[in-house]
DNA sequence: CTCGTGTGAGACAAAGAAGTCTCATGTGCG
DNA sequence: CGCACATGAGACTTCTTTGTCTCACACGAG
């Protein structure tokens, strides 16, 4: 009988990830319920994606844990992070175009964190030799976003495969484009 | 007297890029003019998209033609290019995101065009040995547009100097994140 | 100077969506 | 069985934005 929170959290990302000016009325039922119930479970559109976003950091988080950032070399948790952060990559994308909106106001401490978490395995790598330093963690951070974006919307598109998902985003992100004669 | 188009969808671009949720009213206060002489240029919001589609794809094909993307290493014609694209940029990132709304409709075909061209590059890079062949033309295209996309962002938050802009994408792509020790 | 054209300001209606409310229905539990 | 509670459906209001229209004004050309 009551309504799984999850499940409407859930469908509406899987909406608006598709197209981000969805209405209400859509996004109650590409859920399976009516516009009504939506509305007794979140006041209004704002704090569905505030939940978006809540569930958003959650799953970056849960990557972020899951890849232990903190073991091994650097690359090879980098490449654990993305693998893990798949399934949540078209969230991601929406938020993340989601939180250009959010001009003036004050945005989700949690994405702080998770840049800090980002830039600290960047600066890491930095520190034991294998990443270069002359491109900052900062932008390490920014350019790894849009490779995500762009491979969750390729991936939509059907222009990538999933199962190439992290492959090719690791392997531009580490390796670059050119061609070396040795690893 | 009469209004200069091309610095009014100049306006209309830099404001959209910000917040692509502006309505016709702040477009037309951005660009110095009345709602209602916005309306005389441009029909509706519709066609004042419609138009920066337009100025995009224009501007995107001069860089492309600036870039002489068929002369020399394909490493410097790429370099050539993002240098050249960097101004449009973020009026590409917008035009990114908002070509995901049009769902059903055709989408312009200079976009196929350009995306034909891109590709072309890749693909004579790879037929000359330069770049890696594990990476699709079709993907190298949607990662560079996101690279882009995340320059231009992180330009406008001031989290990357202009004048960094072509190094940080160009290195990152062409080179990756990885320390080498030769280049 | 005078006329014509383009513009600014504001009023107005139409459309779309958000948000609220009521009522009937159906399901689970005691 | 009967009650309580959550949902679905729909009506309704309000708000925002869009699109259209009118009218006065300013500038430039003749």
């Amino acid at each position: 009988m009551a309504v799984d929170r999850d499940h409407v959290l859930r469908s509406a990302a899987a909406l608006l990830t598709r197209k981000s000016t969805a209405t209400m009325d859509e996004v109650a039922k590409a859920a399976g319920i009516s516009r009504a119930t939506l509305h007794r479970h979140f006041a209004g559109r704002d704090a569905l994606v505030r939940a978006l976003e809540t569930l958003g950091i959650q799953e970056c988080e849960a990557a972020l844990d899951a890849a232990r950032l903190d073991d091994g070399p650097a690359r090879e948790a980098l490449r654990r992070f993305v693998t893990e952060i798949e399934p949540a990559a078209a969230l991601l994308a929406f938020l993340y175009s989601e939180n250009q909106l959010y001009e003036g106001e004050e945005q989700n401490a949690g994405w702080a964190r998770i840049d800090a978490r980002m830039a600290a395995l960047f600066r890491r790598g930095q520190s034991s030799g294998e990443f270069r330093i002359d491109l900052t963690p900062a932008w390490l951070t920014d350019a790894l976003y849009g490779l995500l974006a762009s491979g969750a919307w390729a991936t939509t598109e059907g222009r990538l495969a999933p199962k190439d998902f992290t492959y090719m985003i690791v392997e531009l992100f580490l390796g670059g484009a050119l061609r070396r004669e040795e690893p």
